[in-house]
DNA sequence: CTGTTAGCGCTTTCAA
DNA sequence: TTGAAAGCGCTAACAG
């Protein structure tokens, strides 16, 4: 069928196992013996066979990423800056073979089956690495599930990397500052005179959501607001008719709310359709941040105030993590920090506002 | 090290054949054997061992899914759709062991070489099946690069699918009917009463690029303005800050147009930016217009006038093509029909408006 | 229905 | 510096 080492062996007039030599590079050949076996490969156009050699050396080259929604630019950054560290092999790499990693992007669709099930089959396929981004779920028979298959990929060699989500133990984790950076924008709209302020969070079991609320919270908290911020809360999708729906929610709840927050940038688009719907202005009668700043926030009219999260480099430093190739933070764990970027959606409420 | 099929074998006190039947299913096994097996693959946390499975079967359970830019979200709803008809093994999967295609997302970054060397990396792993999304460059040398490399993976048995770029041989595809929606989309420009309208393109070498703006021009000649288009067309890439700065330049080169039109929906947020800083309101002093119909663009405000490509359609459409689970369309080839969506942002031109 | 027997194509000691 | 040989773990005839 197709062309196997023998065949390039047999026409370099040289072992297999040289050939296998000269490929791997990682072993002395002679010039000459090189060349020749170099443009046998070329000759027959020869591609290793990858599924041999990762049997044969007991590794391979596939690193896995999981994200929970890939149509979602959040994870679609994150996952571009993971692959773009698995080493374009730029020029001189070795026809049909190179150091080259195979970063495959798992979308999980933020179920935990799928997830899991994702994580046994690159346990199957003996993944370099695997990569677990965005924020988990907090099942607590999910949390156990994820955690063993973690123990037993790392125990068989595989490197696993957190981006994004809570540590757990034989993992690297690069964990992001959601709770401190919900606060600070919190304080933010405190600052600018709000006192009734809508939340509009994520789905209810996901680590991301509860960090950011309760970074929320606790900025009300100590602003002597907390209570009754349950009645200003309302959860949703990390979507945009999520946030939509939420938001008309919110004003049946209270119409006198000055602004709302929305756990995500993407929700932050659908509380302001949903606001202008309704005839409201943004921020003259209500301001509307977002978290994450994604490319588009800063277009949005008005600008949307948000939270920015370093989302490339992030992604970039997990792959560097995921190869080895970056020493691992003390402790296993570092922490992301996010910055708030105060833009034009939020301003001083209406002077005078009732309530 | 790990636990292997003979480890099951001994353990459930049968011969490694009956495991690898049981696990894969294909084959008829005593009930009870069977059950026995499987309590040993459960007591052993057995996974298998892809890469010594797909040598032996010499088939792969990879999939891949080339694009050129999974943070854009018209390539990350494309490659999620192709992914979510893998199969998510529903309920019932054998445990270690299911039918399921493990779909992995190579991101390009609309890099030639990038594409090349991620073709060369799937058919070293012997994927099953390879899905090129999006625009191809056109480079005479490149394509057939490509071309011939599709040709040698469907020797050897990779299915090969296009999604979104002419066909080639070998391949299935999927066009998208790009040519036709741009040109509905000036048309209705035109219909509005539009005579001087800027258009703001991709990339030049790229097929999408190209075959937008031939309708763009179709729709310009058949109306008898072909004259001068080029000097109303500005190149860039396919991204906001292109489409910014590219508006700059066309209201430098003109600056009565009536009209931009954007090669995609994000090129025309940029595009909206730019118009706004300048002072120019949509639609009432420049009428803007995009394409794809992403997510944000009927959230826009204005609401984005484009034309709709049912990407999550066609993505499980290749999906499906690529899995061999839907016949081929006659010929190899089927066109995916774009929609005008006419919105808010594309209006009348101001009555006497100059030129 | 189940076991035996060969490999699949590559890597890697161990010798030479 | 190169070759020979022994598997890696699994699947697929072929018997029985």
């Amino acid at each position: 069928m197709a062309v196997t080492l023998a065949d390039v062996a047999a026409r370099a007039r040289v072992s297999a196992a040289t050939v296998s030599r000269v490929l791997s590079g990682n072993y002395p050949v002679a010039e000459s013996t090189r060349a020749r076996v170099l443009r046998a490969v070329d000759e027959l156009e020869y591609v290793v066979n990858g599924p041999a050699s990762a049997l044969a050396a007991a590794t391979s080259d596939l690193v896995g990423v999981l994200v929970n929604d890939i149509a979602d630019p959040f994870f679609g950054i994150i996952a571009g800056a993971v692959q773009s560290e698995m080493g374009a092999p730029a020029a001189g790499a070795e026809p049909g073979r190179g150091g080259e990693k195979l970063a495959v992007i798992c979308n999980t669709g933020g179920s935990p089956e799928r997830e899991l099930t994702y994580l046994t089959l690159l346990q199957r396929q003996r993944a370099a690495a695997v990569v677990l981004t965005g924020g988990a779920v907090e099942h607590p028979d999910h949390m156990a599930a994820v955690a063993a298959k973690a123990s037993r990929l790392a125990a068989s060699g595989t490197r696993v990397v957190l981006c994004g989500r809570p540590p757990i133990e034989d993992a690297v984790t690069l964990t992001f500052d959601n709770r401190g950076g919900a606060r600070r924008l919190t304080e933010h709209l405190l600052t600018l005179g709000h006192r009734r302020i809508g939340y509009v969070a994520g789905p209810a079991e996901r680590t991301t959501t509860r960090d950011r609320l309760d970074g929320h919270r606790a900025a009300l908290s100590a602003a002597g607001l907390g209570e009754g911020a349950d009645r200003l809360t309302v959860h949703g999708l990390y979507d945009r008719s999520s946030g939509y729906d939420a938001t008309l929610e919110l004003l049946r709840r209270d119409d006198s709310l000055t602004a709302v927050v929305a756990a995500n940038d993407t929700i932050a688009l659908g509380v302001c359709a949903a606001l202008r719907d309704q005839g409201l202005r943004i921020p003259e009668d209500v301001s509307v941040a977002g978290f994450d700043d994604l490319p588009f926030s800063a277009d949005a009219v008005p600008a949307l105030t948000t939270v920015r999260l370093p989302l490339h480099e992030a992604g970039a430093r997990a792959g560097r993590l995921a190869l080895g190739r970056e020493p691992q933070p003390p402790g296993g764990v570092a922490m992301v920090r996010s910055e708030l970027m105060a833009r034009a959606s939020t301003a001083p409420p209406r002077t005078g506002a009732p309530g």
